[in-house]
DNA sequence: AACACTCCCAACCGCGCATGT
DNA sequence: TACATGCGCGGTTGGGAGTGT
């Protein structure tokens, strides 16, 4: 079963759009609204397949679209979003308002890729270095995974909140989904404690597998953490670390979601974040549960 | 001035997904 | 459930503009 084609090509132009041809299709969208763009060129009269009208009209002709240079802020988000999203461009636009992920896309291609691509960015975890640098993480690692979890669990919630005003009421916080939760909890203090792991899961949880005492609490360069780290890591773990130089438990780097979760439990015991506790706790237990599978 | 080459970006193409019948 | 349809997305292409020789 082919596939019908969304116009009769030669029954349509093809190439670049003339002045005249950009304002009855503007005109038109302006009085009547895209409709369905396969009807729009024939209601229209543009002698165009209606999905070139809608390529038109979303890249070029669109009263919101920036046009010009993308500044260097600009950038910065396309390489941080790229490097967390890869070639989704169109999740990236989100972050830009006015830019479409075509021109994102033509950016990237033509000014950020060779220039990452002679720095030697990791291609295939498709995450920048600077990335990996600040929220400290090394790929393959399993807490790697969980991390890149909940990014893009953030990212999906930012660009969804993005997309709707009216999330970004609290009014309406009633509309809520798993999203919502991983928002707020990135956002928390359980959140940050997260991150806080993560930043030295390099220095404590170097090891992995059989974990011997004098593995643990062993940094690249070979010394001990400090008594912060050690008294901050009892904070974020529930208390599951002993402070002292010889007798830390091993954090594992493998628990750390199981000790947000232990985490969120006696986050839940504050009445006033017992119901973000709870539904947090569903949407980790799903997570939990979808790594066990 | 003429040519070759590179860069940039608008536009095209094919595919996958969501929805309707 | 199968198929048709519409839309959106990402990869790719083609041509104009700019630059170097």
């Amino acid at each position: 079963m082919g596939r019908t084609p969304c116009c009769m090509k030669n029954e349509v132009k093809k190439g670049a759009w003339t002045p005249e041809e950009d304002k009855i299709l503007v005109d038109y969208i302006q009085v009547n609204g895209p409709g369905t763009w396969r009807s729009l060129p024939k209601l229209a009269g543009i002698q165009r397949c209606g999905k070139s009208c809608r390529l038109r009209w979303i890249n070029y002709l669109r009263p919101d679209i920036k046009k010009g240079p993308f500044t260097s802020e600009e950038e910065n988000i396309i390489i941080q979003k790229h490097s967390i999203l890869g070639n989704r461009w169109a999740s990236i636009a989100v972050y830009l308002p006015g830019r479409t992920d075509n021109g994102i896309k033509n950016f990237w291609n033509s000014h950020l890729r060779k220039r990452f691509a002679s720095e030697g960015v990791n291609q295939q975890e498709n995450m920048s270095p600077e990335l990996v640098k600040a929220i400290g993480l090394r790929s393959g690692t399993p807490s790697t995974c969980h991390m890149m979890q909940w990014e893009s669990a953030r990212v999906e919630a930012e660009a969804r909140l993005s997309m709707d005003p009216l999330l970004l009421n609290p009014s309406s916080l009633a509309v809520k989904t798993e999203s919502d939760y991983f928002l707020r909890l990135w956002n928390s203090n359980v959140g940050a404690s997260f991150r806080k792991t993560n930043e030295w899961d390099g220095p404590i949880c170097r090891s992995t597998g059989s974990q011997s005492s004098s593995s643990a609490m062993v940094d690249d360069s070979g010394s001990g953490v400090t008594v912060q780290q050690a008294e901050w890591s009892k904070n974020a773990h529930g208390a599951s670390c002993k402070i002292g130089s010889d007798s830390l438990k091993p954090c594992e780097s493998e628990d750390s979601m199981d000790n947000i979760f232990l985490k969120l439990i006696e986050f839940q015991s504050s009445p006033e974040n017992a119901e973000f506790a709870q539904q947090s706790i569903d949407v980790v237990s799903i997570y939990l549960k979808d790594e066990c599978d």
